[in-house]
DNA sequence: CTGAAAGCGCTTACAG
DNA sequence: CTGAAAGCGCTTACAG
């Protein structure tokens, strides 16, 4: 094949010094390739003399390396993966936010991928992330399985779970204790008087949701109180439909807890949708913390995840794997806070916990 | 440099079929490695036993063709950049979560990048994508020059505006009509009998700022009222500050139009701190029309982009220029629709539009 | 410390 | 229709 010109190189100016390479830089450098590669890659015991012979030739012709060839020769791509159910999701806009925020100061790129919490289409993107080399990635996983997730790490290609871990005991994850922020909420609406409490959760396949029913679940018994738990798929939708159900019911649930934002949006939705008031008909606390928490009507109890705090951990744990500076298994468990606002039915301004 | 083998290759199960190449599959199946690229990449004229031998030794062995090389040989790789300011922002997070679901379908993988509104990390972020031989990017652009996007475009690389526009005119946009929208509840807000309304812009200097206070402008002006515009820079925290100024003033206006979602967060914080309430003491509008704005206190009357629309246009717009099926320049303009809930002091729930 | 050369794993113009 | 060969643009083991 021909070396193919830009395709109007006769009639522009040469704006941008397109086709330069390294050879071009070498001869201009008066230096062979090799050496302006080791110039290029901080490759130490490079004469003085050449180095800064390289660096105004490279300078003089504006170079920039074909990443691509890089890429090749190296088996790699600078890039990190980031895997999560859903980018809408306010949970995991901050968290990626936070992981390409980190991943652009390492140099670093950014491939995104969203699951829809099914582990087909985890499989299929952990698969073509492994095609395309990336470094390592950041995996909010669909399933406990992990489907995909043990084919990287056999590749060499470092995970960090996000949010939940999986069975495979090789993998490093950041996870939120939600057993404890889910047991703390529990509490507060039992302090408050509330005996009968209903449980709207999320899929109990996926770790976050079984944790925070367990913390449910755990928390009621030992407090002698019968539970009800209902299956809101973490999805505002099916959440909506679940709550109009629960606020039928003929004795109702004094107050609800809710396991994540989405579906607490879907429960308010359905509350207001029903003419009941928040908290004097029902009470409600919500796990997650979003922006929108404190401004909705009543402002929002909940239970606040660290999301930026355990997206720059995952981030951490993963460049340490990448770097090879780390090699044992680290499993890091952020805890939640309550926030107490009004939706509970109680206000304490200045109170940070609950009773114990 | 010898061919390298797993580290572990001895004792581990040949669990991945890894170091397979495309000469591998081609012996297995008695051709050249020159048909096996062509059977996987479709080309026609290749004999049908031909074809059928290649893919049943591509299935024997799990063969997965290098995409490194692929993309070296190439010269592209088939990744579709996105660059926003914030994918916090739930404005973004639609837009991307929209692209990338087409981007998946057309099995194009998305790389993230994140410019705060500033011109120099655009102009770094566009500069990382041309490296990575992108087949084309939709940016919301940080300033109307459109910083670095003119480099792309001289190297062939299409690039769709969402949200905004640029001076260079050879850029497809999908953009919403601002102006006509702003006008809409300006006018609704005049009918409903107020005549200090204030308005609480974003940047000017970014397309969807200087519109939006254009449509209100205008429309306040043909109405013969005196405008007061203030500038909350797009940011939450920033229109909360104004907002508070807002509120102390003497004769205080009697409604605010905000001009995205960030803000509106903001103002009813302000609004809220300030023990002021909505619409009796201060009537809001917003632009944007996120999840929770009926859900917050009170449910937010809000002039709505067709968010997912305008993303899901843009994307198409993107892949006609790079299947080559178009070459003169599109700018599409969407609609943006008022949704009268209660903020604004009135509820129509039957009621679409405003008077005109 | 430096250069010549091999090679990363594909695709495709060329010749048959 | 098919294969041998060149080449994409780098990096790096090797020899000096």
């Amino acid at each position: 094949m021909a070396k193919r010109f830009p395709d109007s190189s006769a009639d522009k100016p040469a704006e941008r010094s397109a086709n330069v390479g390294i050879a071009d830089v070498a001869r201009l450098a008066g230096v062979s390739p090799a050496t302006v590669s080791r110039v290029l890659n901080g490759v130490p015991n490079v004469r003085e003399e050449y180095r800064e012979r390289v660096m105004a030739a490279v300078a003089e012709v504006d170079y920039r390396p074909n990443r691509l060839a890089q890429n090749l020769r190296r088996q790699k791509a600078e890039v990190i993966g980031v895997v999560v159910s859903d980018i809408e999701n306010p949970h995991f806009s901050e968290a990626v936010r936070a992981i390409e925020d980190a991943s652009f100061r390492a140099g670093y790129r950014v491939m995104l991928c969203n699951t829809d919490e099914t582990a087909e289409k985890q499989r299929a993107y952990l698969q073509m992330l492994a095609d395309e080399r990336v470094l390592g990635a950041i995996v909010s996983p669909a399933d406990r399985e992990g489907a995909g997730i043990g084919e990287l790490l056999d590749l060499g290609i470092p995970i960090v779970c996000f949010d939940r871990t999986i069975d495979d005991p090789r993998v490093d994850a950041v996870t939120g204790d939600n057993v404890e922020g889910v047991r703390r909420a529990t509490e507060h609406l039992l302090w408050l008087g509330h005996e009968r409490i209903a449980y709207l959760g999320g899929r109990r396949d996926v770790e976050t949701g079984a944790e925070r029913l367990e913390g449910y679940l755990r928390t009621m018994r030992d407090a002698g109180h019968v539970p009800f738990a209902m299956d809101g798929g973490f999805r505002a939708d099916t959440a909506s439909e679940v709550t109009v159900k629960l606020l039928r019911q003929p004795k109702r649930a004094s107050a609800l807890l809710v396991a994540n934002n989405l579906m607490t949006l879907g429960a308010l939705r359905a509350v207001r949708a029903a003419g009941l008031r928040v908290p004097e008909d029902i009470a409600l606390v919500g796990v997650d913390d979003p922006p929108w928490a404190s401004l909705v009507d009543p402002p929002l109890t909940t239970v606040a995840q660290p999301v930026r705090e355990m997206a720059q951990t995952a981030m951490s744990l993963l460049l340490e794997r990448i770097r090879g500076t780390r090699t044992e298994v680290r499993r890091v468990v952020m805890p939640l806070e309550l926030r107490v606002r009004d939706s509970c039915g109680m206000s304490l301004k200045s109170d940070e916990g609950t009773a114990e």
